[in-house]
DNA sequence: ATTACTAAAACTCGAGTAA
DNA sequence: TTTACTCGAGTTTTAGTAA
């Protein structure tokens, strides 16, 4: 996509095109984008092409809204400004300690994860994880850490049933230096797994429903 | 600025040109953006020209930094996308308290603007401003607010000078209410004004110095 | 008032190439 | 290898104007 129909689609959008029409002449978006009538008719035409916006051409007022695929196109690009802003600083996440299922510490207790983290990460996890529920605008921070490559961890085969991959990313809990785990396959939960060289939850007497931040440090692109 | 040069700029930026200096030659920088070698070239021009990038060639690998002007390009452009996906819930700010040049308390004391402050935000601004000072990655919330309406002060004629128009943010600071005013012509400085009924500062006995969040309740678009 | 066509001007691009 | 110039081809833009 080129990038001076994008920067029109942004325009519809932030112009109310995103979740519903925008009233929006061609001459009105000329102006916004600094170009003549004539170019942003041009542009709305590709836009059309393109299947990125519809349009209702209502006689007196035509009204352009962006479609899921031009949504999509304007998300992609928001999420590479993303990661050039909220990436290159530590990402702060606050959760709330809570109990999971106890799967986290079958997995743990796997030879073919603990290999990898002892390589990978530096140390002999703790063979049971802490769960952080997640909440509000820090799902954003979330999402954008399973947009991240992060410390690979790899699928392995051990009697008879596979152990998917995931990704690590090194983290701090209190001071306490932890991982967060993120299995590749993920079911989009709010919860984020951390894991330790010690039993977080006793070594820093945290409690169901106790508030914490984690600090992930600066992980890579 | 025109569109192909803010591509060429975020490319460079997520090459790692935001924070250090991105070792990236004109072909490769072609292939990110899919153009030639020749047009990538003119792109690095332009944006030295500009002033938005710096350039050190030294011999076999020319290295690309931006300069703030760049990131503030940039983070502007951030800012429109978040605008976009991301207004919806309340906005937090963390600043740090800072002494002004007492020009903020001038103004606060003209009548032209405290009229419009009673009436628009319902109290009485003590004569005075909280100046807080925003750094990392809020100045983007900054610049999400710049592009924001808010509530509209408009400019009023005093004295045969013109005072400028502004606009405000209704807020809350450790639970007291106030709000943010923001000059329409801006130097783009990272300070944030707040008014409030109270001294702010004496009410909640603030110092130079002192970190406090500061949260911007559901903006208008 | 709109949108959008035509034609010409103005740009931008890439090939060739120099340094 | 680099970067970046010239120049012709192709593309985009705008003014004029129709519908």
């Amino acid at each position: 996509m080129k990038a001076p129909a994008l920067e029109a689609l942004k325009q519809i959008a932030l112009r109310g095109g995103l979740g519903s029409a925008a009233v929006l002449s061609s001459r009105d978006l000329g102006t916004l984008l600094g170009v003549s009538q004539q170019a942003a008719s041009l542009r709305i035409l590709e836009l059309l092409e393109a299947g990125l916006i519809t349009r209702d051409v209502g006689g007196r007022q035509q009204r352009l809204q962006l479609t899921a695929k031009g949504g999509e196109a304007l998300r992609r690009e928001y999420a590479e400004y993303r990661r050039l802003f909220e990436v290159a600083e530590p990402l702060t996440v606050e959760g709330t300690v809570t109990t999971g299922l106890g799967e986290g510490a079958f997995y743990m207790r796997q030879e073919g994860y603990r290999s990898q983290f002892r390589q990978k990460l530096g140390f002999e996890p703790f063979s049971g994880t802490l769960n952080l529920r997640v909440e509000g605008r820090d799902r954003t921070t979330l999402e954008l850490l399973r947009s991240l490559e992060g410390v690979p961890i790899e699928e392995f085969k051990s009697g008879g049933r596979t152990y998917g991959g995931a990704k690590c990313f090194p983290a701090t809990l209190r001071g306490t230096s932890c991982a967060v785990i993120l299995p590749l396959r993920t079911h989009h939960e709010d919860i984020l797994e951390v894991i330790s060289a010690t039993n977080l939850r006793e070594a820093l007497g945290l409690k169901d429903g106790n508030v914490v931040e984690l600090h992930i440090g600066k992980p890579a692109g």
